[in-house]
DNA sequence: AGACCGGTGTCCGGGATCGGACAGCAGCAA
DNA sequence: TTGCTGCTGTCCGATCCCGGACACCGGTCT
């Protein structure tokens, strides 16, 4: 567990190699083909961000292999972030690429700061999300009651009712938390 | 609380009455010309979901000030969904726009079949946005637990470890849910 | 003033919940 | 077989949390 280690999908070598220059000091990166690439049982818990070419299948128009490699991915993983790579820039694979849950899209030829960001971006997300799968029910709690609050406009009584506990069992809550 | 209604940002009064035309049988529309124009209290929980025009403020490039607006509008409602409207089709935007919070990206001149899909898919999104925020803790409680269940593959021991409770306690608490 | 309202903060007895402990079970290696 | 491992499901006494009730407070009516 040194330093962050990401997936790229990626068929064309010279890409691979391209951004593995262009990660050196942002990232380890591990390189397949294509989704179709993965073993059965893959330790996606081992990557902090999947890098995923949207045109490894050339043959099929407007990149739906990619948009499905997403859901495959997300299946699989649900707190991996994935940032696209892309050719063809249409604005309509772009959104639903995000809508099924990349995190980020970028263009080729991508500005390699841009792709360093992106990436950057996607390790954090990555984190963020994997501590956020991994609280403890105390913590969700406190989370929801603090939400619940604020919705709530700092009322207490409203708050409760809206969380489906009594007054006191939220004030004992508020204490135990320490809010 | 009869059909839906939506919060159409638009200053072009001839796209204000094409949509409303569009819409017509799918939701209410209400109007207003930019995003400047909300009174500092507004009944954001009337609406199921908004759309906003990116254009509203032709002299500033790129749009920029639409962007500003998503994070606008989700500050003051979080659970509300918004769809972009444009007619600048940059790759770049769209993504930025999906990245602060909108939920669907729709390029002018549209079809009309792909606007009621969207505006209908965003009323659904909030409904259940609504939902989730307004859950119940035992509710909360009980989807975490699930998930925690999910995650470690039916294994108690790790679930409740994940969780932060003793096994008997998840025990205790898998039979109160019902699960 | 006096009554009312919607809110806050606190108390207490009874019932729910805690977690350590125990028995059992399947898989596996010596 | 024996022993070990890692899990499941359950028990029970000590403890904690529940929620109805109460006192109180500020604003707003008549």
């Amino acid at each position: 567990m040194d330093g962050p280690r990401i997936l790229l999908i990626e068929d064309d070598l010279a890409i691979v190699q391209a951004i593995g220059f262009a990660l050196r000091g942002v990232a380890e990166v591990d390189h397949i083909p294509g989704p179709d690439d993965l073993p059965d049982t893959f330790p996606f818990e081992r990557y902090a961000a999947v890098l995923l070419d949207m045109n490894f299948r050339p043959e099929q128009r407007e990149g739906r292999a990619g948009l499905d490699a997403i859901g495959q991915l997300r299946a699989a993983d649900p707190t991996l972030a994935i940032v696209m790579l892309t050719v063809f820039g249409g604005v309509a694979i772009a959104v639903e690429a995000l809508k099924r849950g990349a995190c980020d899209f970028l263009l080729k030829p991508w500005r390699n700061d841009r792709l360093v960001a992106a990436t950057r971006a996607a390790i954090d997300l990555t984190s963020r999300q994997r501590a956020g799968a991994a609280m403890s029910l105390d913590a969700i709690e406190r989370h929801a009651i603090e939400r619940a609050i604020e919705r709530a406009e700092g009322n207490i009584s409203r708050a409760a009712a809206a969380l489906g506990i009594t007054r006191p069992a939220l004030y004992r809550r508020i204490e135990k938390h320490g809010l």
